[in-house]
DNA sequence: GATTGGCACTCGTTCGTTCGGAGTGCCAGT
DNA sequence: ACTGGCACTCCGAACGAACGAGTGCCAATC
């Protein structure tokens, strides 16, 4: 019974704390939610939720915060997910209907996501590993200057320069280009990138076009520095920390400068539609203590990249989960359709 | 005389302010600086530079903080360009060297420029309507699907994909290929595309097929979409403004959110190696009225795009203009030698 | 006429003090 | 197990005094 209410209390505290910003005391307690005990006894709940790592004093005699324990609690057992309202779903979609292109589709869905949670946004570019190759295409812009275009399935493309020992003729070039096409298309990007290696190695000597080419795609392909690419957004919600600006702005803004930290920040895509949520101190950041991440992943499997916010440990998590889940999904269906 | 020494003074009191981020007085004036005169004279001077409208006192009894106007005749008159150091240039040199494609450059100049001038990096990517047709590229996905790929001199790619209603086979695909990069190939994009035009009404009635092409690609030229893209980099340099968050900081990453609006900062591109400094209330927002702008063209004629910096009014201009333009010089280079 | 030293005055900043209030912990009573 | 009462803590706002940097002005000087 009591441990109940005790969870109770703990959910009460949050969504207040959340709600004012303000550590909460026992009577304000009371007052705004039908609890229907005495404040003398939500005190000594209080204390034992703070005995058990649940809550904090900022002092002596003031009221209570939630800690990250008390954050994770609230989020792993007390949370009654929100779906979001059905106008709130149609602007999802319809704003990211109007993408015209991938770039464009990750950007909105950053724009989309920051407006939605009022935090920062952070969505990860599809990444190349799990994207199929659907088109090589090979141009001779001079007879021995070679760009070679590679297209995604997730309609990313990748061009590189290729500088040629040798001219080449249109019927090579062409013969060339059929090669490759057969060897890749269709194939998940790793297994492109060895059918074309062996397509080389088969063949002794390879012509040195041949040879370049192919060393362009399969370096193409295994540039991770396209993988690592990401949009920020939503930035202007820093604002809303006011306080706290050396502690938490600072040390985000310069998180949010450097890529790699982000991805690290975003972690592994989960899958199976479930949103990850990293509270405080469990982040792999020293400095990024008293920030939060809800992140999630999405495409096929939701495995092709991920997507999220950053924000105060001191957040709205059931909406903010929602919101990363209703986007998620809506990207993941409209990267699906651009793809039939 | 007196007047030579009363822009000596204002060129004290602004180097001093923006060292020091406080109102300077007299008596620190003297001292730092050798004035061989006493504090009483430059009271004098400051009274009736204040009186000229280039400075200004916060309180009564307070030292004096140099206006817009105050920065602006800095700026006009007073600042000797101090060149970047030899390992400076070297460094920057170097960076945009390891520099990949279009996208990489862009990257890595806003970096550089953050970096080297400790505020925050706006660069605009190159325009599509100064660059030229390098090369345009129709790809058969299946007989019905064309991806139409518009190859531009700066290196940007744009796609799109075509859904056509009649098959078309190799030797037309071949012939329309041709057709079209005859027409537009070496041409500015306003020419290439009238020149598309063209194509299509000199010809009545012209296959649907050609006219489908014709179409994406002349809106592909057109697109002002990416005439507006922008890089941004080096917001966790805001953090040094510390104070004054409301009033600089949340305007500034609200603009940054915006392109829009980060365009109209840049402004116009500046041609002849010219750097502009847009100070303050110069500058086309209200709310921006605390932070200057340090911009200028890069590219050839310098009228490819913009870049610069924005910052708080109280900043070091000299090194700031010295950076942006050794910045952009380096960039256009590059872009240049990419283009042979 | 420009420059200077002196002097009274202004005003923001800092620091200690006070005071109220919100909140707690504990205890005795139901 | 819950509740009312009570003493205690401590934060934060409010107040005021002391301080000091800086000014403006004036009479004296070069």
């Amino acid at each position: 019974m009591q441990e109940d209410r005790r969870l109770a209390v703990l959910r009460a505290i949050v969504e207040d704390y959340v709600a004012t910003e303000e550590p909460v005391g026992s009577k304000a307690l009371v007052e705004r939610h039908g609890l229907n005990v005495s404040p003398a006894t939500i005190r000594n709940d209080m204390a034992a939720l703070e005995e058990e790592g649940y809550l904090a004093q900022p002092h002596t005699s003031a009221g209570r915060v939630p800690t990250d324990k008390g954050y994770r609690l609230f989020v792993d057992r007390l949370t009654t997910v929100k779906p979001m309202s059905a106008p709130e779903r149609r602007a999802i979609a319809q704003f990211l209907d109007g993408a015209v292109d991938l770039d464009d589709v990750v950007h909105r869905s950053v724009r989309v996501l920051a407006q939605l949670t009022r935090q920062v946004a952070v969505v990860q570019y599809p990444t190349l590993s799990r994207s199929t190759v659907r088109h090589i295409e090979l141009v001779a812009l001079t007879p021995c200057r070679l760009l070679v275009v590679l297209i995604l399935s997730t309609g990313r493309v990748e061009q590189r320069l290729v500088e040629l020992d040798a001219d080449l003729d249109e019927d090579e070039l062409a013969a060339l280009r059929s090669r490759v096409n057969l060897a890749a298309t269709g194939q998940q990007i790793a297994l492109a990138a060895t059918a074309l290696q062996d397509l080389v190695e088969g063949e002794q000597p390879a012509p040195p076009a041949t040879v370049a080419v192919v060393e362009t795609l399969v370096e193409a392909m295994s540039d991770h520095r396209s993988d690592e690419r990401v949009a920020v957004g939503g930035t202007a919600n820093l604002a809303r920390y006011g306080d706290s600006f050396d502690t938490a702005v600072r040390p985000l803004l310069e998180a949010l400068e450097e890529q790699v930290v982000l991805l690290r920040l975003l972690g592994e895509a989960t899958s199976g539609g479930a949103v990850t949520v990293r509270i405080g101190t469990e982040g792999p950041f020293e400095q990024l203590s008293s920030t939060s991440v809800v992140a999630t992943g999405y495409g096929p499997d939701d495995a092709l990249a991920s997507l999220g916010i950053v924000g105060p440990t001191r957040m709205d998590y059931p909406s903010t989960m929602a919101a990363v889940r209703a986007v998620a999904r809506y990207v993941s269906r409209i990267l699906d359709e651009g793809n039939q």
